[in-house]
RNA sequence: GGCGACGUAGCCAAGUGGUAAGGCAGUGGUCUGCAAAACCAUUAUUCACCGGUUCAAAUCCGGUCGUCGCCUCCA
């Protein structure tokens, strides 16, 4: 069991992790918006959302995660456009990539991904129930939140509204405000949505949602008025989160979310990767060159979920080279014959779980984390080496290291079956060794790699694997 | 201009008051029929800079510099 603390931006404080429900975590995660292929700053999102996820389930919790899909916006509809695409062919396409580099980064599945259009009746109400109420005003068949109604704005990213520069991003003459700095809930929908059906009839007309009520609609629909965590990217601190929570708080007159978790930046050289700073690589930019999920997950793991991230291929082979070093080892658990007991392996394996998910649980310190990893490796290679670990404590480490992977996923832990044949063939080569008939044991080498097994030497027996595209490598559980 | 984050070795990166984890690369060694590796050892008198508090500071306080982000629909 684990203690965990986070960072709250609410508080700017660490905190220990209290549910609302004693067994049960919620949490939501802004996803991406559906226009665009997959790239290195989703993938991140993605990980540390797992992270957040997989955490919680190693601490007995039971996890409901939600991350939505924008596939309802300004983008969205300009993308599909362009493309000459129904909107929902448009979307649907970019869903699936999203769903797809999930799956090769080894993300275990959220709860749900909802779809900001399967939620428009939602948003309606909320937006029908802040006019009652009196925090938002009609004009012009647009629906506007107003910001002097809420008198907490700005608590989270700490902005102080009186010295805000407007209009510096927005072109104000688009909307017509009472104050520039309220924003909009139900936008009163263009000739040209119109024509191509992106239209929802209300009392105030036609209108399409705007982007903050989309995710206070989902989540108050998926996981109630208040729950556990709130999940994002930091640039989305100002404005989003805080309209988010003035629409939601405006609602209920509750905390959306106790805690507020926002994971840093992706850069690429040096600046944010984003399509406006042409510097996006994308999740196949990154296949094609022969890298895998696995490795860009380990890559991003072990950088603090809050740091900025400058991505690099630099980067990624370190992250591959590291990742070599860990296969290495836990082939050779998994392939070398048990032996003697070992004195220390009780103690070097109770201080691995230790560490490992005290560093875990301070804040997601990976880096930490998996340091203690590398300690364990490196006392427990020799012992190895030296064939001086018996049956039991083999499983012991197995054991710890699956505890350890139940967070990391990316150890590979299930001994590659042999078929009968292989072992066959293993033995027969390891017997031509012996008797030093290279020939012999070439060729029973060249056939194992006919079979998709690789075998290498080492000096307390063979060790093997199978052989996978590079690249191409699935993901351990 | 306002708000926020970051700055630790060649590179990446932990460490938030007790004397610098870990990884990559490098170097030296061990093992090895071949192959591919692997394994071990080693690498910061110093934490952007200046000042202060303290017996003790990468860590706390004040200031400076640098980089990045956000400032009302790029997400």
């Amino acid at each position: 069991m684990l203690r965990l603390r986070f960072y709250n931006t609410m508080s700017r404080k660490k905190e220990e992790f209290r549910p609302i429900h004693k067994r049960r975590a919620t949490f939501y995660a802004c996803g991406p918006t559906a226009y665009e292929s997959p790239n290195m700053a989703h993938c991140r999102r993605f990980v540390v959302a797992d992270l957040l996820a997989r955490s919680l389930e190693y601490n007995g919790l039971a996890v409901e995660s939600y991350m939505n899909i924008t596939d309802l916006d300004d983008n969205t509809i300009a993308g599909a456009d362009k493309a000459g695409l129904p909107l929902r062919d448009f979307t649907g396409k970019y869903v699936n990539e999203f769903m797809a580099a999930a799956r090769e980064l080894g993300v275990k599945k959220a709860t749900g991904y909802p779809l900001a259009s399967e939620h428009v009746g939602d948003m309606i109400d909320i937006a029908r129930e802040l006019l009652d109420k009196g925090y938002a005003y009609v004009k012009h068949g647009s629906i506007y939140f107003d910001i002097s109604k809420f008198k907490r704005y700005g608590r989270l990213s700490g902005v102080d509204l009186s010295k805000i520069r407007t209009g510096k991003t927005v072109d104000l003459d688009d909307y017509e405000k009472d104050n520039p700095r309220d924003f909009t809930l139900l936008k009163r929908t263009t000739l040209d949505e119109l024509k191509k059906g992106i239209f929802y009839e209300t009392d105030w007309g036609n209108i399409r949602p705007g982007w903050h009520i989309e995710c206070s609609a989902m989540s108050i629909h998926y996981l109630g008025e208040t729950f556990d965590i709130h999940l994002a990217s930091q640039n989305l601190m100002f404005p989003h989160h805080e309209n988010e929570i003035a629409i939601a708080e405006a609602l209920t007159g509750k905390p959306l979310a106790n805690y507020w978790l926002h994971s840093g930046l992706l850069l690429r050289d040096g600046r944010k990767m984003s399509a406006d700073n042409g510097n996006v690589v994308t999740m196949q930019d990154v296949l094609d060159r022969g890298y895998s999920g696995r490795e860009l997950r380990f890559m991003f793991l072990v950088v603090h979920y809050r740091k900025p991230l400058h991505f690099s291929f630099k980067r990624l082979n370190s992250a591959r080279r590291t990742l070599m070093r860990i296969d290495e080892f836990s082939r050779k658990l998994l392939c070398l014959p048990p032996d003697l007991p070992h004195p220390d392996v009780a103690l070097l394996v109770a201080t691995l779980e230790k560490k490992f998910f005290a560093a875990l649980g301070d804040d997601f310190n990976m880096s930490g984390a998996v340091g203690a990893l590398f300690d364990f490796i490196k006392k427990i290679n020799p012992i190895l080496q030296a064939g001086s670990l018996d049956r039991r404590q083999k499983n012991d480490v197995l054991e710890v290291l699956r505890k350890v992977n139940s967070v990391l996923g990316i150890i590979r832990l299930e001994r590659c079956p042999l078929a009968p044949e292989i072992d066959q063939l293993i033995r027969q080569r390891e017997r031509a060794r012996q008797l030093k008939d290279w020939t012999a044991a070439d060729s029973v080498r060249a056939e194992l790699l006919k079979k998709g097994i690789a075998v290498c030497d080492t000096a307390c027996g063979p060790v093997w694997e199978r052989s996978i595209e590079p690249g191409r490598q699935g993901n351990e559980r």
